[in-house]
DNA sequence: TCGACTTTGTATATTGGTTAAACTAAGTTT
DNA sequence: AAACTTAGTTTAACCAATATACAAAGTCGA
């Protein structure tokens, strides 16, 4: 249904935009809110009032005076509640306890022996109750957990499939919802990684982010316009199975050539020639130690990262390209002949104000932008587009 | 600037609302409008009035009972300005007068001889000073004016460059508006071609809609969450010269692959053995008389062309997608192939829900679309993000 | 044909949000 | 100490949506 307007959607509208005007800046008055939003000063002291009340902001007493009254700065109350944020791999389980701005207040990991659902699920029961017991009393107690799984979810948190996982129409949200009675987020690996590295890694003010996770396949998560793009059925970002080659090697998606062959790990086990090992953590030892075997490697993959990377460049024309997963460790051996690939097939006016970056959270963004999901949908998050 | 909540734009919202509402769905009475918007029917009455004071809603007579009073019958007044779309193409220029819902007044055609600015500048005024000249009486009179171009457009109308011109840097938008004092919207080809599809062609309720204009090269039209999407720079879209062969032919971008070199007219040029043809529309009549070099070549192409749509439906997850431009005179040959290498190619759940389909508005989808971007420029869209 | 019922659209009073302007509070500068 | 600045609050006015009541104009069964 439509959106209709009436007062309590203009409430909404400001409250939020000064929730989130305190929450981004810190140590603002009343009266620079007033200033930065526009909107009136007496208004902003209304809803700031009300703010209060709800425990969601905090007078941190006077600030500096430029020649009048000293200015009460105001904070986001981070800690007016605690979100769950986690990352479910192949081999582990991560989990970080974080406040509502995406602060880390506990971080934990767990080995996965196995995949199947009734263990895993048994693993991830523990964890977040050994997390929910962890969290400091607050006012709004836990508020939400998000997940990142390394598959395709739709939007109702259904994991549809995930192969490396060997699962297959989870219906992971609604177990998670019943378990522990708190609203919970699922989404893919490379969607939450997205969102991290939007608010808490190089993405800060940038409106169209692409992050690319690269390590056992190919994923991204696709940010336009400050907003996760799931596409139609929530499937976007199975960047991996681009075709770069046509008539490439067979994969297992039933197509041929895929770039997350060339260029993710799987592209080990295609090498063409001898490694000294096969799983990157190893083989950026190797490289660094002079093996010309894994520095040629990590060569020819940068080689492929940085033809794949064109093509998204061209099609989505985005202000930051972002890179994570395990193969980001590698950076080193990948980073030069990936960006001069880049530089020679990307078209000229796509380079301008582009920037490729390497991540700044590391092996951490997916589960801190997990997390954020949840605290952003307690927070919720009103605007008007025109 | 933030935007901020107060009444105006409650009424903006609300009012934009009910216009739309009455110009997407004809015969609606104010009381159906409160239902299906869910706006007050006061509300509804009071802003009719305002639209039917501003000449963009007319009452057409009582309509049907169902039991009680008859319903006023609201219409959209299409007619109380008009607008001119345009396409720019290489040997011609088409443009349509539209009224503001874009129904076709009036349509010319004129061949360009030659492409630099001062000529086919000359050329545009004439064509547009022809139509405005036939445009009927309105209340608002001419209201905007809008041109799709073959190449790369930013936001402020600047055409960057348009290899088929031999354009660079055109301010085509500032000429325009400054000549005629009417506003004036230009966009890349592929990206208005996309708007017509969306509105007036096959993607009528259709929220991510992929358009693929495939001619001398291919360009594509991408609308997310019903809107145009441009990218950071305006540059997005250009999947063109995705490379679809890391180590392929060679193409003028610099890179090398492009999948238009396979599957645009550029294919020609470089086919394997002669054709009898090198334009579209020859080929096709070829094909047609059972020649097997023609129906080979489409063979191969649309072979191609699936391979760049799998490409494009993985990463994207659209609804839809739109073939347009020259290349889709060759649909009966092309067809088959290509939905053949997509069905066995793309994703398993992305092809859920997915449809190709062949442009509904055929050659006129860009000049339908440039309009209508011009009505809604003038008509104005205000709603809200939740 | 009449009266009961329906449906459409308008008028009225109320609600509740933002705002401008005046005001209080609390500093700095000269 | 007086003049000036800046921060934040109070007040009254404004205005858009709403619920409610109401008027207008139809249908339908007996």
């Amino acid at each position: 249904m439509n959106v209709t307007g009436d007062q309590a959607l203009v409430k909404k509208i400001n409250k939020s935009l000064i929730l989130h005007t305190i929450r981004k800046h810190p140590e603002l008055s009343r009266a620079r809110i007033s200033e930065i939003t526009g909107l009136n000063k007496a208004t902003v002291s209304n809803l700031v009032a009300e703010l209060q009340q709800e425990q969601l902001v905090l007078e941190a007493g006077p600030g500096e005076s430029s020649g009048g009254r000293k200015p009460l700065i105001l904070h986001f109350n981070a800690m007016a509640g605690c979100v769950i944020g986690m990352e479910l791999r192949v081999k582990q389980m991560t989990a970080v306890l974080c406040d509502l701005n995406g602060s880390v207040l506990s971080e934990t990991e767990v080995p996965l022996r196995r995949h199947d659902l009734a263990y895993t699920f048994e693993q991830m029961k523990t964890m977040i109750a050994g997390l929910i017991d962890e969290a400091p009393p607050t006012h709004y107690g836990m508020v939400g957990i998000g997940v990142g799984v390394p598959g395709m979810v739709d939007e109702d948190g259904v994991v549809l499939f995930a192969p490396n996982l060997g699962w297959e129409m989870v219906h992971l949200r609604s177990m998670l919802e019943e378990h522990f009675a708190i609203p919970v987020i699922i989404d893919n690996e490379a969607n939450s990684g997205a969102l991290g590295e939007l608010h808490f890694g190089r993405g800060q003010d940038v409106r169209h982010l692409l992050y690319i996770s690269a390590g056992s396949g190919i994923g991204s998560g696709i940010i336009i316009s400050g907003e996760l793009y799931k596409g139609s059925r929530g499937y976007a970002g199975e960047t991996g199975h681009m075709s770069i080659e046509a008539e490439g090697m067979p994969c297992s998606c039933g197509s041929r050539g895929c770039w997350e062959l060339y260029a993710s790990e799987k592209a080990y086990d295609l090498a063409a020639s001898e490694l000294p090992a096969y799983q990157t953590r190893e083989l950026v030892r190797h490289a660094a130690e002079g093996d010309e075997a894994a520095r040629s490697q990590f060569r020819v993959m940068g080689n492929y990262l940085g033809i794949g990377l064109t093509n998204l460049i061209n099609g989505f024309n985005p202000e930051l390209i972002v890179l994570g997963g395990a193969l980001s460790e590698a950076r080193e051996w990948l980073e030069e002949p990936m960006q001069q690939v880049v530089a020679k097939r990307t078209l000229p006016y796509h380079k301008q104000q582009l920037e490729i970056a390497f991540s700044a959270l590391g092996s951490r963004a997916t589960m801190i932008g997990a997390g954020f999901s949840a605290a952003m949908h307690f927070l919720g998050h009103t605007r008007v587009m025109v």
